[in-house]
DNA sequence: AAGGCAAATGTTTTT
DNA sequence: CATTTGCCTT
């Protein structure tokens, strides 16, 4: 095999991380420094040259989309593909683990995935039957806080009553968590990982065996490892096994949930004879872009340190817009935006990035009306929209119906007169008969013990999931999914739903149906109907159809993480938003804001925009936001700023000093005329703005309130 | 038990 | 502002 041809296409430092035959290898390496190359070349050296087994190999990511990406990019390097490697996620390797040793981890062999949505579900039952009240104390925030226990790798035994009552309350949700946890044979996300811990740490054979097998871990995203995750790769790598790690600190974003940028100073200290190399020139901007990068991050103080460069030219200079409102912000982008794709681009090289997803609505208003295709990352993911959620419910009650956790989902969606004293009085029974929900509504249904109309309701429902559940052996995994959302009656009860909403659902529902006839079982000879909801409650599908066509992205900073575009905006950069106001009061959440700019700034190659709206609606209720702190610290020799603002105080004046600034002339439109828009209806030309291609209006809609349009393409006609 | 209305409630997201 | 939740009525 020709070895040159993994280092050909590398520069020095990138060459130095594949080679390098240290103990531990940890690769700081900066945004768009070829960071997942690097792995992928690594893995390809030591199976070519070190003669490493892929068998021998395991590479950890974060998401199954980098997981994907990784395998696609090594089968295509060494053109074979890679039987026996473990490429995965730490949650989707954690869960093949467990699946082998079920009965050393203490699971049932069927254990089920919790998702955060049945998590909460879960939470909130436990909290009314612990009698506490959900005012007082949020499920919401007893989630998050067992899940930040386990994220540090504390079961309820761990922890420590103090006397404190916040503590007592959420202890006790915590235990009664646990309990129901093991009762009901599911384990949360969080759990996946620290069962696989304790396995380990539990069975010294099991953790040999693994030892023995995985000569080198590889792992991306070192930033984003939680405590457990570390643990977990410390235990495995022992003292023989080769690892490298793959980061950037000024990249960790995810502190919030649990990431431990720390892990990256520790890893020098607990793993051996640590050879750092950092990546630090970049392939991917201009170096204005990188200037302005470079200038945003050094302003943290906790930093491994680190400075990006390239051999590209300056390139453009950063635009920054002031825009008055955030519908001006917008229409300035969707007006850049019809600039770019007229010079002949693609619009999914442009990107619109923002700091919340509540900022996406005025925007797409924008693309909408400027005729911009556009496809909006993240919200809602497939798997988990309600109605998908339904759907898989109904199978796996097919499946097993002792799966509590569907059961109660499905009872009574669509609504069949199964209510929550009915409910109630299932779980009661269940409880103390020690009985799963469905062999307890079995027993009240023959019992005669509950009033007859619930009692009918129950049968019926009883009758209905033993008729779709007949002869489930003998049908295709297509076939069943159609049982689910047919004869459940899921489908005539979206059809029923009136508007947009139940047509998209039904939309889902057969996408469902298509997710099904692709679906590959992994083990052929098999059901494939549990490995389909094991791989489904491990990946929530990210994105929908229409993948391919050529559309503006949008999406938030955070989502934005490894993607490039040549033409980027970032939108709202203004204080309290970005960076947000619930970080101002903490110095290290404010440095992670500081680190989601710079993420943000290096996600473009050619041109970056930047636009702040002086005024901007809230909630309803307008607020005056200065210029974030964050653009102020970027050199102004990159900045070009596109409009020269005058200061505006208030929306009074604001609307006064506008006002008849310009008189349309030449528009074939006058100042308060009556005119009529296609989509807005009838309405009242207030004031023009600018002249040209790019001149807009402002017009009182009796519908829909104040627009301001661009005159060339809005398609107004007199009234 | 189910549907309708007023009130509350609003970062970031993967598994 | 828009969506979700909780309470109230049928």
């Amino acid at each position: 095999m020709d070895v040159t041809s993994i280092l050909d296409q590398l520069n020095v430092a990138q060459q130095e991380a594949v080679t390098s035959d240290r103990r531990s290898v940890l690769v700081l390496a900066g945004a768009g420094s070829g960071k997942t190359r690097v792995l992928v070349h690594r893995i390809a050296w030591k199976i070519q040259v070190d003669s490493i087994s892929p068998y021998a190999i395991l590479a950890v990511t974060f998401t199954n989309k980098s997981s994907r990406e990784m395998r696609e990019r090594i089968d295509q390097l060494l053109g074979m593909s890679l039987r026996g490697m473990w490429v995965g996620t730490f949650h989707g390797l954690a869960h093949r683990l467990l699946k082998a040793h079920w009965r050393e981890a203490g699971l049932r062999e069927n254990f089920q995935i919790l998702d955060s949505d049945d998590q909460l579900r879960l939470v909130k039952r436990l909290m009314k039957t612990l009698d506490l009240d959900e005012a007082r104390w949020p499920p919401r925030q007893a989630q998050w806080w067992i899940n930040n226990q386990k994220d540090e790798g504390l079961r309820a035994a761990h922890i420590q009553e103090t006397g404190d009552l916040q503590l007592t309350t959420m202890l006790r949700i915590y235990r009664e968590y646990e309990a129901n946890c093991a009762q009901l044979g599911v384990i949360d996300f969080a759990e996946l990982l620290l069962r696989a811990l304790d396995l380990w740490r539990q069975y010294a054979d099991i953790l040999d065996h693994y030892q023995a097998r995985f000569k080198h871990i590889l792992v991306d995203e070192f930033q984003d490892t939680n405590a457990v995750q570390y643990a977990w790769l410390r235990l495995l790598a022992g003292n023989k096994c080769q690892v490298t790690a793959v980061g950037d600190d000024d990249q960790s974003i995810y502190g919030w949930r649990g990431a431990k940028v720390e892990n990256i100073l520790s890893y020098e200290r607990d793993f051996e004879a640590t050879h750092v190399i950092r990546l630090e020139q970049n392939y991917r901007s201009t170096s204005n872009i990188l200037c302005a990068a470079n200038a945003v991050i050094e302003k943290n103080s906790e930093r491994l340190g680190k400075k990006l460069w390239t051999e590209a030219g300056e390139g453009e200079p950063i635009a920054l817009y002031a825009a008055f409102n955030e519908h001006d912000e917008a229409r300035y982008i969707a007006d850049r935006l019809h600039q770019w794709v007229s010079e002949g681009q693609r619009r999914d090289a442009a990107a619109i990035l923002y700091r919340s997803n509540a900022q996406s609505r005025v925007l797409e208003a924008a693309l909408l009306q400027a005729d911009i295709p556009y496809r909006i990352y993240g919200g809602q993911r497939f798997y988990e929209r309600l109605e998908i959620k339904n759907a898989l419910a109904y199978l796996r009650v097919m499946l097993n119906v002792n799966d509590d956790t569907a059961f109660e989902r499905v009872v009574n969606i669509p609504p069949r007169g199964i209510g929550e004293r009915t409910i109630d009085a299932i779980r009661q029974h269940a409880r103390q008969s020690e009985t799963s929900l469905w062999a307890a509504s079995e027993a009240i249904v023959s019992s005669q013990s509950m009033a007859g109309r619930a009692r009918n309701a129950l049968a019926s429902f009883l009758q209905l999931i033993n008729k779709m559940s007949q002869g489930l052996e003998s049908t295709t995994l297509i076939e069943q999914a159609e049982t689910a959302i047919q004869q459940s009656g899921l489908i005539e009860l979206y059809r029923r739903e009136k508007g947009e909403r139940g047509r998209a659902r039904i939309e889902n529902l057969e996408e469902l149906v298509a997710a099904c006839s692709n679906f590959q079982a992994e083990v052929s000879d098999e059901p494939a109907l549990p490995q389909f909801l094991d791989q489904v409650a491990l990946d929530a599908g990210d994105r929908q159809a229409g993948e391919d066509q050529d559309a503006v992205q949008l999406m938030t900073l955070h989502s934005a993480k490894g993607l490039e575009f040549p033409l980027v905006f970032i939108a709202g950069v203004e204080e309290n938003l970005f960076p947000h106001k619930m970080s101002l009061d903490e110095p290290g959440r404010l440095e992670e804001e500081r680190r989601l700019a710079y993420v943000g700034i290096t996600r473009a190659m050619q041109k970056l925009y930047l636009t702040f709206a002086e005024c901007r609606t809230i909630y309803g209720s307008e607020s005056y936001n200065s210029i974030s702190r964050f653009v102020r610290d970027i050199p102004s020799e990159v900045i070009e700023e596109v409009r020269i603002h005058n200061t505006v105080a208030r929306p009074t004046s604001y609307a006064k000093s506008t006002m008849h600034s310009d008189t349309g002339e030449a528009t074939g439109f006058g100042l308060g005329q009556q005119i009529r828009h296609p989509i807005y209806g009838e309405g009242v030309i207030l004031n023009f703005e600018g002249i040209g291609p790019r001149a807009r209006v402002h017009v009182q809609f009796e519908q829909v309130g104040i627009k301001i349009l661009i005159l060339a393409s809005a398609k107004l006609t007199a009234a």
